[in-house]
DNA sequence: AAATGCATGTAATTGGTTACATGATTTC
DNA sequence: GAAATCATGTAACCAATTACATGCATTT
């Protein structure tokens, strides 16, 4: 359902080709979605179909001609009542995390080598959104304003970038939990996979940013 | 092909029913996945056709009789290889956040009610995510030892509940940020929606944490 | 010579959600 | 008396991904 009204929602700040739709998904919305062309072509065509959005021909030189799409009032309307609506319940995927949580099933050098894979893949989406951070504020330095419009977009912005850098922090500190326990893990077959509590009670606390027992309970 | 993981991953662990898989999912694994019963028991004959697990039935009184599923060893080596795998570059899909990027649509008003909705149910979200750990470390003060299948989940488990919290803090920014420019927000037809940067600087900056233009450039 | 960008689509398949169907037992 | 728990499934539908298809212009 989301896809839809993203859809509407970028056609109410602008006229747009599929294509164009396509590029948006891919940089600033990246943060919050994904989708593919095959997916945006259908969309469109149905959007069309129930009067949402309108569409007219571009001929171009030297490139293929182009289909602009705007949105009807009809679809305004479509989109304010779904912008009022209570925000949907989250529901997270999260495939890495869920790798991350069987890995008890790989040797500690194994977990380390994901970690850190997965560490540079979420620096390199952080650096992306840096520069879309530096755009926006050249944006809004040159237009000398701030609009709603800004507002909410930088917003997003701002959590996307705390996400990633989080993520990030996340798997800084667990690589070093993971290393702490290196000597361990791979004697698993020795002394069945374990260390008592005692010995690990502070490295855990520290790992967990608890203070004392008593803090958990609520 | 995450959830079929996410499936073969709970049976390396314990026997269990579909049931039993669901519940897994709506406790501790819904920090990175959900899915439905009617995605699940198709997947389980799926996964018992490919001779990934295997089952058995429990016949029960005052219950209905039971099929409890078991991994196979080409079960746990499908699993093994997809954990060796390099880990999918991440697909995000946050509705919330699509929502928010169109939210200067709305009044500041309905804009600041969607982003205290939210809060609401990220805060509830936080809560299980607490009962959780508090669960989690009875379990590994009673067994008085440390598993790396502790470790892992600890770790998760971690993630999650940062992310929760994280979440909540950036609702609770959003909603001071939105009420600082509710005066201007709602005069949007008298003066376009607009405040010139010099006005807004600094509350800007603060929002994003940034000290100095220079800093945003890298 | 190969890859990328521009531009639009269809087809096949897989993944995910909602609704439907059953039925005993236990808890509120 | 109603709702929740235990337990397993099917059917219909919608959403998403991957592969296929075309073709010119520009960049590497």
């Amino acid at each position: 359902m989301s896809l839809k009204f993203g859809m509407l929602g970028l056609l109410s700040k602008w006229e747009a080709t599929g294509y164009d739709i396509k590029k948006e998904f891919d940089s600033f919305m990246s943060i919050f979605w994904h989708t593919h062309l095959s997916q945006i072509y259908p969309e469109l065509n149905k959007l069309e179909k129930e009067n949402l959005i309108e569409s007219r021909m571009i001929l171009q030189e030297g490139k293929p001609d182009k289909k602009l799409y705007s949105i009807t009032d009809a679809g305004k309307k479509e989109l304010s009542h779904w912008l009022e609506k209570p925000p949907e319940t989250p529901n997270v995927k999260d495939s890495f995390l869920m790798q991350a949580f069987f890995m008890d099933n790989l040797s500690a050098k194994d977990v380390l080598f994901q970690l850190k894979h997965y560490q540079k893949q979420r620096e390199a989406r952080l650096e992306k959104l840096k520069q879309t951070l530096y755009e926006q504020w050249q944006q809004i330095k040159e237009k000398n304003k701030l609009t709603t419009r800004l507002l909410m977009s930088s917003a997003v912005l701002k959590r996307g970038l705390e996400q990633e850098a989080e993520y990030i922090e996340w798997c800084k500190r667990t690589i070093v939990l993971v290393e702490t326990f290196e000597h361990v893990w791979d004697s698993k077959l020795d002394n069945d996979g374990t260390t008592t509590i005692d010995e690990v009670k502070d490295i855990f606390y520290e790992y967990f940013d608890i203070e004392d027992e008593e803090s958990l309970k609520n």
